[in-house]
DNA sequence: GCCAACGTTGGC
DNA sequence: GCCAACGTTGGC
């Protein structure tokens, strides 16, 4: 089982909203980097941080799991969707999803700045300099340390 | 709202 | 293939 960070500006979708509605198809991604995280290395069951970016406390603000396997996503041929992408042909689709499922919402959010006083996560793809990637892995020995500041 | 960092586009 | 221009992300 592999793990991930996935990131949600909470005034589009939020680990609240993910929780009332149990699964959400995750849609939008417009990243060759992150698509092929996606359609290449997830499966059903993998574990995900839920990161609230783009927002007052950014953050981790709780955990889901991968519900499904990748699958075309639907928004880049529906021309009134933001996400429309003419470009992207139905017999050849460029852009793929997963199905996102609620786990749980963390206490309290862990914040980038809390991550940033770690030395153990220096090495975190979120941390990076200039990362930013809204799709991407998360080590195992980061994803228990992390789990252990809650 | 600002802006650094990065990805994409398109002219050449 | 280069690279300038432009668009986006996301912290602050």
């Amino acid at each position: 089982m592999k793990y991930w960070l996935m990131k949600s500006e909470p005034e589009t979708f939020s680990i609240d909203d993910l929780k009332r509605k149990r699964t959400e198809a995750w849609d939008g991604v417009r990243n060759y980097q992150a698509r092929n995280f996606m359609r290449d290395s997830m499966q059903p069951g993998d574990k995900v941080f839920f990161y609230h970016s783009n927002c007052a406390e950014p953050g981790i603000a709780g955990i889901a799991e991968i519900a499904s396997d990748a699958y075309p996503d639907p928004s880049q041929f529906d021309a009134k969707s933001k996400y429309f992408d003419p470009t992207s042909k139905r017999e050849e689709p460029r852009w793929m999803l997963v199905d996102v499922k609620f786990v749980k919402k963390l206490k309290r959010t862990i914040t980038l700045d809390e991550l940033k006083g770690h030395d153990v996560l220096d090495e975190m793809l979120l941390l990076r300099k200039g990362n930013r990637l809204s799709v991407m892995p998360v080590a195992a020995a980061e994803w228990r340390y992390i789990l252990t500041l809650e």
